[in-house]
DNA sequence: ATGGTTGAGAATCAA
């Protein structure tokens, strides 16, 4: 099975793209982020030629908003609020895998807490972390050793000191302050999640999957951050088949911000 | 220290 999501930054501007990631990785499931339109003028059909046949939009206008792709049938599916708020920010599905096992897909877009990292300053700020908290009480209260759970999304926090261009020089950056840092790694003990991508890439690498619009040549000067994770719960980990970043697709014609990740696992 | 770009949707706000 292969899961694949992706920060799209609108899903209406970038409907060939989303296409073209379909046909060439052929995953399973998509997950988006970062939709912005509402549900009824979600692009009509994306993905059905291909097969994608399956769909769970959870939309909002002009911001955030999430949906899933699939071409496997859902045998539930659902939305959750956070923090008080009406922000579409999570979806989640459940599929039955190849062994006939079912397992549930949570797909979130964490708030990306504004510029100046401090919570009595910032209400975003803040936002971003209450919101942290919340789903790590959530996790942790339906855990289970049974669980066979997939967390993505663009959870817009670089956690690792390689998941960042320049680790001293994003300490106070949001994205990257060890107060962001600690409470993902909450969020991140809150089921014992096992990060796919750092399953297969060592931690002393340098691994992204955001790169800012503002450079002059993103490519070139690589200053990125890895805020796109796929986390598996321990029943999970040793179907883990690879995990990996398509760095490419930001070098796509107008394209996100955002590089999609992807993961296989054997069920 | 600063400014750099993109998207939504109509002046800025958010990222």
């Amino acid at each position: 099975m292969r899961i694949c999501t992706w920060n799209i930054n609108s899903v209406r501007i970038h409907v060939s793209h989303v296409e073209r990631l379909l046909e060439e990785q052929q995953p399973d499931i998509l997950c988006l982020q970062e939709i912005k339109v509402v549900n009824e003028l979600f692009p009509e059909g994306l993905g059905h030629a291909l097969g994608y046949r399956h769909q769970l939009i959870h939309g909002q206008k002009a911001y955030h908003g999430v949906a899933i792709l699939s071409r496997l049938p859902f045998a539930q599916s659902g939305t959750r609020h956070w923090c008080g708020k009406e922000d579409a920010r999570h979806a989640w599905v459940s599929v039955k895998g190849g062994d006939g096992k079912k397992i549930e897909l949570h797909n979130f877009y964490v708030p990306a807490g504004g510029d100046i990292p401090d919570p009595e300053a910032n209400e975003k700020f803040a936002h971003k972390l209450q919101f942290l908290d919340e789903m790590a009480d959530w996790f942790a209260a339906r855990r289970k050793k049974s669980s066979r759970f997939v967390l993505v999304g663009d959870l817009n926090v670089a956690p690792l000191e390689n998941d960042v261009w320049s680790h001293k020089q994003l300490l106070k950056i949001v994205s990257h302050t060890p107060v962001e840092t600690d409470a993902l790694a909450r969020v991140y003990g809150s089921h014992g999640w096992v990060d796919a991508l750092r399953h297969f890439v060592l931690p002393e690498e340098k691994l992204y999957s955001w790169w800012s619009y503002r450079a002059r040549d993103w490519e070139k000067s690589d200053r990125g951050r890895r805020l796109d994770h796929i986390w598996v719960t321990p029943a999970l980990t040793s179907a883990l088949a690879s995990a990996q970043v398509l760095k490419d697709v930001r070098g796509w014609q107008r394209p996100s911000d955002h590089a999609p990740v992807i993961v296989e696992l054997n069920l």
